[in-house]
RNA sequence: GCCGCUAUGGCGGAAUUGGUAGACGCGCUGGAUUCAAAAUCCAGUUCCUUCGGGAGUGUGGGUUCGAUUCCCACUGGCGGUACCA
């Protein structure tokens, strides 16, 4: 039998594809096991080595997990709404769902071809209208729904109405928007705008004017994960804050639960820590302070009211509702200067340089426990967004406070006494209350319980928990997403499309540009205006469709509901989920939190989606660079000049056509990116080297290539190669190289087909695994495959003779050979189960080594090997099972067991040592004792030598592991 | 700044509960085979060494009979986040 990876790759995955062989029932005679991946955005470049990392992990478990007797669910689909394909499509010309459907098709194609499980037919697209048509409903019921404090779960909106009808917004403990204040009878006589209205305070899914990242470029707003350093993610542009008329979903009212739930679900200690600091649950005080001259009082936020003696000022934002009643005349210019930079001010000057700036109201709050005047400053450090939108101020203690009142003369008060907490913050609540009335003494925790309960006592203000996370707007002016399931009747109240006329699809239009904030929706007029109304334009973000998929894998084709009930009680929830850690926090979350609301509307079972979560590493390229250097010839001729990145300035060269001279790097000069497919990695004095040969230049001459055209560009710039000489006489120059994310734009990614075209897809599986741990970033390396393809030969040359068919001898194993085998299904099996597939790739090799240099042809032994294998190299195992006659696809085949008989030794190697030195090993019959190992080790001559002249002062002995004599 | 992850040969990495550090693979060195090369196979490969041995898991300390593993204090790299009161 040859080894010939191509027709095995091919040979079986047409097989599987026949066969169904990954097909899923829903059957319940067996136990469940769902395992996913995060399902990707089809984009226009495809997959590169990087993104199968995970698929492969989650295969394998997949795979051993369908052999162990469980019914896997594990599917495969796309999130296919999204930004970049629309803005291809305004460069193009070519429809969104055109280049989608392209898209998917050679996405699903890539993934074919390294052989993962996936049921197709349970495949979802969230840009199908009868997959979306499940998302409007979804964000439909959301919209129905209001949260009940009281009861902590969403309830319908309906209860809401009578409740408001029956007793106002009396004994009403809702999530708000703002708390309101209306009776019973004024409700009543509400019309049904006004009612719809108040009751947008309440909905889960509400329009309001906020604040929102407003991206110009882009036309659109923005998540505040879609923006990077006041950036956006998507084109890197300028990002401004801008109030607006938006959809949120009130994310807020699960803040606590989405908290709580991290304790209940196996999530890495870093990322529950990110979605904790995401959260940013905060525990303190609310606190009234008079305003002299004004009835209104100024509410503020703190963490630290045990410091409130040591408030000297109060700073509220430039944007709160309060600065201009609070502003004198006197003072009236200053803060309107003020207003007016803080306007000009974007978010990325005000993140890139942390300016101490403010300008004082002329206004004076009073404090509530010592009724010391302080005069109220608006400054932009203060934000409008969190707690109140304003702080007392104890300069004292807070940095912040404390350039702020340096800078304007401010008096500064110690409130706290820190010396026996050296390096303590703010944060650290430590230390002890000084020149702070009853307050003086006492420790900072006790003292803020004191001044929480006498601000209670006074009525000046209550216990208060804040958190940092923001309501998440879900509405975006753009074409390529879910409308949402709105009409605006006749009163310009929104009400929800009927379930019977969804999905709301998109118009046909040709335009998709969103021109000045308006979504580009605005433009179909014949689609905006209907009988009832006019719909809604704005369409929602791409995480609508991912943060609820995983449900739908469960019944994909279920056209009466987005999953059945059924399939829902079965397959419960995810086991295990794999995906990139960028998605670790945001999508996590969004998706967490529709599952608690389904919960709450007893559409799901369970209140977490996903059990189990691993993040695999990124795989990083190198991306390399060509440099460009000026000869400077003896008659004083300039020639760009393409050089090694190992030349210095003023080295001397000859260069064919630009002559003789020496090198200068200017301004002129610099680094051009080179395509990774031109650069050679080789090894110099165990130094890796990346080169650009002249074949390779030659080669990009010739290919008709995306990368080989960009090259051609950049070698354009430059006439002539200062080349290097290697070893055999072959021309090349010297490249930088840089680690970094791969990518199109960095011309860095390695495509997975290239790998599998020359190694097979079961190596190029085993390979990725073999890299090392799957949640750790490592950089791509072709470097070591060779050793991995070697090892999948000796594990084939195992079972296969020279001759067409198999060596396989029916003889029974040996205990040497059972040992092997018995040692490998142990370490197989729990190294799969605790996610560790590099050592798993490495017990392989041992084995097979062992088993080598044994000779084994033994059925016994190579039989339940095969099954073993089959997870991580499934084109093979396929092969060489139905060689050895096995019934059916191997991937149906039973996991094997390993039986503890054979993996009992007759003696053990135990290392000893002397004050903890191993300096010999001594074998030992396993069953020996602690007594009968010492004298045994004792007895040993060359122990004897070791301690002769000392004296033994302890000897440790450790069954089965290792003995130790304390010597003097 | 804060939070998280991480540090082991020339390289990727292993050591699961505190018990022989460097499994496995790459690379490298030598040998076999070959007219030769590729491929394959065999042996060696942490460092130093006067060949007795000594040192060694980012640095410095500690706990322990014994520490890559636990504790304390640092340093570097990667990622996230940022005026959050």
């Amino acid at each position: 039998m040859k080894f010939d990876v191509q027709a095995l790759d091919r040979k079986w995955q047409n097989y599987w594809q026949e066969h169904k062989t990954y097909r899923t029932t829903n059957e319940t005679g067996k136990p469940k096991y769902y395992v996913l991946d995060m399902f990707p955005y089809p984009s226009g470049s495809g997959l590169h080595v990087g993104h199968p990392l995970g698929y492969i992990g989650s295969d394998i478990v997949a795979r051993q997990k369908r052999q162990a007797g469980f019914n896997v669910l594990h599917p495969m689909g796309f999130d296919a709404f999204g930004l970049p394909a629309e803005q291809y499509a305004i460069d193009t010309g070519v429809h969104p769902s055109e280049s989608t459907a392209h898209n998917t098709a050679r996405y699903r194609e890539q993934m074919e071809r390294l052989g993962l499980s996936f049921d197709w037919d349970r495949s979802v697209n969230t840009s199908d209208p009868s997959y979306f048509k499940w998302t409007q409903w979804i964000i439909g019921r959301v919209f129905d729904h209001w949260y009940d404090r009281q009861e902590d779960r969403a309830r319908p909106i309906g209860d809401l109405v009578s409740h408001l009808e029956a007793h106002g917004t009396d004994g009403l403990r809702a999530a708000e928007s703002e708390a309101l204040a209306v009776t019973a009878a004024e409700f009543r006589g509400m019309t049904e705008k006004q009612r719809s209205d108040l009751l947008m305070n309440y909905r889960l899914a509400f329009r309001s004017v906020s604040y929102v990242n407003w991206c110009e470029a882009l036309g659109t707003v923005l998540a505040n994960d879609e923006v990077k350093d006041g950036r956006s993610e998507r084109g890197n542009h300028p990002v401004e804050q801008r109030p607006m008329l938006q959809w949120s979903l009130r994310i807020t009212a699960y803040a606590e639960r989405l908290l709580a739930g991290l304790d209940t679900v196996d999530y890495s200690e870093g990322l529950k820590a990110q979605q904790v600091n995401w959260i940013g649950k905060s525990t303190g005080a609310l606190v009234h302070f008079d305003i002299e001259g004004h009835d209104e009082r100024l509410d503020i936020f703190t963490t630290r009211p045990d410091t409130i003696f040591g408030t000297t000022f109060m700073v509220i934002a430039p944007e709160h509702e309060l600065v201009d009643r609070l502003t004198t005349a006197g003072q009236r210019g200053e803060i309107d200067d003020y207003l007016s930079y803080v306007g000009r001010r974007s978010e990325l000057d005000r993140m890139s340089e942390n300016r101490v700036t403010g300008a004082f109201t002329g206004a004076y709050a009073t404090n509530p426990l010592n009724g010391e005047r302080v005069p109220i400053y608006i400054a932009e450090y203060v934000l409008k967004d969190y707690g109140t939108g304003a702080i007392m101020a104890v300069p004292s203690d807070d940095d912040r406070d404390k350039r702020f009142a340096e800078k304007f003369g401010i008096d500064i008060i110690d409130v706290v006494e820190k010396t026996d907490y050296p390096g303590a913050t703010l944060k650290d609540k430590v230390g002890r209350i000084i020149n702070s009335g009853f307050l003086n003494g006492m420790e900072v925790p006790e003292a803020i319980t004191a001044a929480t309960r006498r601000i209670e006592a006074l009525g000046r203000g209550t216990e208060q928990v804040n958190y940092r996370i923001r309501d998440l707007v879900f509405s975006r002016q753009r074409y390529w997403g879910e409308p949402w399931p709105i009409i605006y009747d006749g009163n310009d109240v929104p009400q929800l499309v009927p379930d019977t006329e969804l999905p709301v699809t998109l118009p046909e239009m040709e335009d998709f540009r969103a021109v000045s904030g308006a979504s580009p929706l605005e433009r179909a007029k014949d689609w905006v205006a209907t009988a009832r109304g006019r719909r809604e334009t704005d369409t929602m973000p791409a995480t609508a469709g991912s943060n609820w998929y995983y449900l739908r894998y469960m019944d994909p084709n279920n056209d009466g509901a987005f999953v059945g009930q059924d399939a829902v009680e079965y397959w419960q929830d995810v086991d295990l989920y794999v995906g990139g850690a960028e998605h670790a926090v945001s999508h996590i979350l969004y998706s967490r939190l529709i599952h608690k609301f389904l919960y709450d509307i007893g559409k799901v079972p369970t209140r977490e989606p996903y059990k189990k979560l691993l993040n695999q590493g990124m795989i990083g390229g190198p991306i390399s660079y060509i440099h460009l250097g000026i000869l400077l010839t003896d008659d004083g001729q300039r020639h760009p000049i393409w050089v090694s990145s190992d030349l210095a300035e003023g080295t001397p060269l000859e260069v064919d056509g630009a002559g003789k001279g020496y090198l200068v790097l200017d301004e002129s000069t610099g680094t051009r990116l080179t395509p990774l497919r031109f650069v050679t990695e080789t090894s110099v004095n165990n130094e890796s080297s990346f080169r650009l040969y002249r074949s390779s230049v030659d080669e990009a001459q010739q290919l008709d290539h995306q990368d080989a055209a960009y090259f051609r560009t950049i070698l354009q710039q430059g006439t002539a190669f200062a080349w290097h000489l290697d070893k055999e006489g072959r021309q090349y120059l010297e490249l930088s190289v840089e680690q970094g994310k791969m990518s199109k734009r960095k011309y860095n990614a390695v495509n997975p087909d290239d790998i599998c075209a020359r190694y097979g897809a079961d190596c190029f599986r085993m390979y990725e695994m073999f890299l090392g741990p799957i949640d750790q970033a490592k950089p791509w390396s072709v470097s070591g495959i060779d050793g991995v393809y070697r090892f999948l030969r000796r594990f084939w040359n195992l079972y296969t003779g020279d001759g067409d068919g198999l060596k396989v001898s029916d003889a029974p194993g040996t205990k040497e050979e059972m040992k092997v085998l018995h040692t490998l299904i142990r370490k197989v099996t729990d190294d799969i189960d605790r996610l560790s597939f590099n050592t798993c790739v490495s017990a392989f090799m041992v084995a097979t080594n062992e088993l080598t240099k044994l000779s084994t042809n033994k059925r016994e032994v190579l039989e339940p090997a095969v099954r073993l294998i089959a997870p991580f190299a499934p084109h093979l195992a396929e092969e060489l099972f139905e060689a050895l006659g096995g019934e059916g696809s191997v991937h149906h085949a039973a996991w094997p067991e390993w039986d503890n008989k054979y993996l009992v030794e007759d003696s053990i190697t135990y290392p000893i040592a002397f004050n903890g030195k191993t300096r010999l090993t001594l074998e030992f019959p396993s069953a020996s004792s602690r007594e009968e190992i010492e004298a045994a080790a004792r007895a040993d001559e060359q122990v004897q030598g070791y301690l002769s002249g000392k004296s033994v002062r302890k000897v440790i002995v450790v069954p089965k592991r290792m003995v130790n004599f304390v010597v003097g």
